[in-house]
DNA sequence: GCGTTATCCGTACGGATCTACGGATAAGGT
DNA sequence: ACCTTATCCGTAGATCCGTACGGATAACGC
């Protein structure tokens, strides 16, 4: 057989005490479904601009962040979706905003944090 | 044409603030490389298990996430090609743990902070 | 030495994801 | 009315990712 059983752990005890304070899987499915909506370089400074100018349209993202607006519109499209963000129409200017349900802990720890910390790291992982 | 070069910002004044404080595209990818590699089911509960239980094996940390050893063994695979785990060689078993230097930050905010708050969460974002 | 066990590697397949384009909609300006 | 601007949508093609399989390696028990 392939799939080996594998019955017998080597530490069993380790094995009992990860098992007993891991995540189950259902948790860890949400919390890394919203974690790889900030895992992409256009999707995380879309949301740290809004951060910082509290409110931009396409137009306006695409040229602070010298994407296309293509890339910037698929952004959004998923970033709303999510309800990460929320937009507001205004004539024909369409104004996008972080919700305001937008988890706290989230812009807290990979918005602010995060992004300092990288920001003021060299290049910690190039080999 | 299409791509039209949207030459005259509608609020100039954020897109320059905006564009002042973000990350670069250089240090987006940065973070947004470390923050994919744990966006993932399997392999944020082999950290998670790592962080808690020390040490352990490909088939024990198989056991404890009620995963096959295939999904574990890739998950490793690109954990230590990052440099985020290291593995030790004791006979036929290799154990694993995480590298010294693992980034404190990605461990505090990541592992703990947002994994804790995942867990006391029921389902946030159903809709 | 021989079979078994623990693990890794290479690869192929299927699916998810991103990009880019063409066209649709809708609101202004003249 | 007509042209332009701001934005969205659908889709097709490319690309990236995870899974599963077959086989290789290496150590241990008999």
């Amino acid at each position: 057989m392939t799939e080996s059983p594998h019955a017998h752990p080597i530490d069993g005890a380790r094995v009992a005490h990860a098992r007993g304070r891991l995540p189950s899987l259902d948790e860890a499915t949400r919390l890394t479904g919203l974690l790889s909506l900030i895992a992409d370089p256009i999707r995380l400074r879309v949301l740290y601009a809004l951060d910082v100018s509290e409110e931009l349209c396409v137009g306006d993202l695409a040229l602070a962040l010298g994407a296309n607006e293509d890339q910037v519109t698929y952004a959004l499209r998923l970033l709303r979706t999510a309800g990460l963000v929320i937009a507001r129409k205004e004539g024909r200017v369409v104004f996008n905003r972080l919700a305001p349900d937008f988890p706290a802990p989230l812009r807290e720890h990979c918005l602010h944090q995060l992004v300092e910390i990288t920001r003021r790291t060299p290049a910690p992982l190039t080999d």
